[in-house]
DNA sequence: CCCGGAACCTGAAGGC
DNA sequence: TGCCTTCAGGTTCCGG
């Protein structure tokens, strides 16, 4: 599942490797990830040269030559890959290059969004802060938990709330920092608060040098899987031992969500 | 505004 | 072997 390690790993290889390059076709197999016409899609699209290639959040942002933008959200199964050995039925929209390189985008699930925006605004006002912003601090951490009477778990998950962690990170988080998933957010101490908020970046960051973590189906631009699913204390791991104190890892639900964690160095 | 749950989708895995 | 059910999860939508 791609979450923000994920998706600045796949950014950055698209950075790399098509910035600057002009697309000179577009074919869509399967429209369905293809937010409003898919004629004005293509129109925006056509013959437009990639400026630039960003991420917020979990999208990634092509800013497109005509200043407009194709933001790519890839959800649970979808990959963008450059030149992939084949083209399967999962190909829903490739994208020929001026280089002559394939773009596609291959989503098994097809739950995955391309859409074209005249401004990040669009995205911007659905998404909360982004971890690696310098305004992100303990104390900004306090105050958006302040009054919030929800597990902790699924405020992580809001992206509202804070943009880029998902289900795995958000468990590797909460461990790290030895919070309970089902603790109110509001009751969160501050040397929690401080704790939570060091884990967040420190979790971010060692998945980001790994390449992100290949769950389900995630890959790399190159269609190669990344680490960090090796580096997990707790995420996946249910009924294995903690590697800090030897207990069973426990699974739980919490909001419809697979949820792991040490009973034993997660109290409530 | 705040919160919880269903829906979207498709392949894998488990039960009988 | 084969059919059926359940599960996985990011986001949006709807209801209380």
């Amino acid at each position: 599942m791609p979450e923000l390690p994920e998706v600045e790993t796949i950014k950055n290889e698209l950075a790399q490797n098509i910035t600057g390059r002009r697309i000179i076709s577009i074919t869509i197999n399967d429209a369905r990830p293809i937010q409003g016409s898919i004629q004005a899609f293509s129109d925006e699209l056509m013959h437009q040269k990639i400026a630039s290639v960003s991420r917020r959040g979990k999208y990634i942002l092509f800013k497109l030559s005509s200043g407009k933008i194709l933001a790519v959200h890839l959800r649970m199964t979808g990959s963008l890959l450059i030149n992939p050995h084949q083209l399967d039925k999962y190909a829903r929209v490739i994208f020929e290059l001026d280089s002559h390189d394939l773009l596609v985008f291959r989503d098994l699930r097809r739950f995955g969004t391309m859409q074209i925006i005249s401004s990040p605004e669009v995205i911007e006002k659905k998404l909360g802060i982004e971890p690696f912003d310098p305004s992100f601090t303990p104390e900004l951490l306090k105050k958006l938990l302040s009054n919030r009477n929800v597990p902790i778990k699924a405020l992580l998950l809001d992206q509202g709330f804070i943009a880029g962690l998902g289900n795995m990170y958000a468990d590797e988080a909460l461990f790290t920092a030895r919070v309970h998933p089902l603790k109110k957010a509001a009751d969160l101490n501050s040397s929690e608060v401080k704790r939570l908020h060091g884990a967040i970046l420190t979790v971010l960051e060692s998945a980001i040098k790994s390449g992100g973590a290949s769950v389900a189906n995630y890959m790399r631009t190159d269609g190669t899987e990344g680490n960090a699913h090796n580096e997990f204390n707790v995420a996946h791991r249910a009924g294995e031992r903690c590697y800090i104190c030897g207990s069973p890892l426990r699974r739980i639900v919490v909001r419809q969500r697979g949820t792991y964690f040490c009973p034993k160095c997660q109290k409530m």
